[in-house]
DNA sequence: GCTTATACAATGCAATCGCATTGTGAAACG
DNA sequence: CGTTTCACAATGCGATTGCATTGTATAAGC
């Protein structure tokens, strides 16, 4: 029938397009004729692949979170981290906002949280990337602790690292103190059992 | 000359309506004309008071933070912790959307982050917040330890608070696997300085 | 080659937005 | 008692919003 379009591949561009205007301006600032300026199609366009701007927003937030997963298992393959201290800082490095991209990602973030405080299929999104998280989390510390341990130190590390996101964004904490904390945490966490 | 009006209680009273909207329904909801009707005042009121909407956003926020500070010296001043453990518990009922009210306040500290990400004055009030509130906690927490311990401490607890907020207010944690992580962590950090 | 379904583009529309302007009633001051 | 000044109320305006509708170019199936 008419020509042969990659669906998906186009809702991804135009997503991309929402991602840059969330993290520059805002969630406000993604209007449906600004998506489509910033994409660089016509508005019938974007309306064409979304039906409305709530499914604009929730498909780009969602494809974020995709993103990022992916982000962290190339970081993790391509730098084989060898100890825990390792893996540990990686995720530091991709989940707070210490460079350009990790800023991006920080205020996508901030996105998804206000929408999800208003809109329940969004906060359905934001539960379900936290859950990912912590769930990737254990799987790569399920090496170097018992079970047990694992689920609780995942879950100590993901909040400290979620706690430290917002305060290193507005320049409450320089990379260096936030790392200093973190190490804290890190030597408390991985003392060794006896001392527990 | 006119009428005799206490111009900040008035403010003050606007700030309610515009926060009582973000609370429920986001940032971008809170328009001049819905917050005017939520007020029950007439639009020309609301622009009385404040020259812009963004100047009336600002100001509502802030006002929040020292609502919230008020809240909790109040909670301090007539619970009367008197372990270190007992005033941790007291900051995580203040901060951590347990009940309806703190909820509310999570719902607004989205509605400043997010507007922090693209709107400088509201950044240095976010940094301003989150610097706040780790200086009162410092200075619960100085009868307790030493004080460079103390210092490092409330930041370790604050940082673990703040990375609980979402996940509770999302529904990732119940309040007793919330409060189970910060015990844990509470244990950590008060263990007896020797085993350190 | 005609049909048909797709992929857009263009435009229209009612609603709403922030903000500016103007009007009015009242109260304090001279 | 008149003037001034503040506290609003009402309305207007241009811009922008999400969404609906319509038009059209293209290309695959019969």
């Amino acid at each position: 029938m008419p020509k042969k379009v990659d669906h998906e591949e186009r809702r991804r561009e135009i997503a991309a397009a929402v991602l840059r205007l969330v993290a520059t301006r805002g969630v406000e600032a993604a209007s449906l004729r600004a998506v489509a300026g910033e994409a660089g199609v016509s508005m019938g366009a974007v309306q064409h692949y979304f039906t409305t701007r709530d499914e604009m927003l929730r498909f780009a937030l969602a494809h974020n979170n995709t993103l990022l997963a992916e982000r962290g298992a190339r970081l993790l393959a391509e730098r084989q981290p060898a100890t825990p201290r390792e893996t540990f800082r990686l995720f530091c490095d991709l989940l707070l906002p210490f460079d350009e991209d990790s800023r991006t990602a920080a205020r996508l973030w901030a996105g998804l949280i206000s929408r999800a405080c208003v809109n329940e299929p969004t906060r359905e999104l934001a539960a379900a990337a936290y859950t990912g998280l912590t769930d990737f989390v254990v799987r790569q510390l399920s090496g170097a602790l018992p079970d047990a341990d694992a689920g609780r130190a995942a879950r100590h590390l993901v909040s400290v690292i979620e706690g430290l996101r917002w305060p290193v964004l507005f320049g409450v904490y320089t990379r260096a103190q936030a790392m200093g904390i973190l190490d804290d945490q890190f030597e408390l966490i991985f003392r060794p059992a006896r001392a527990r």
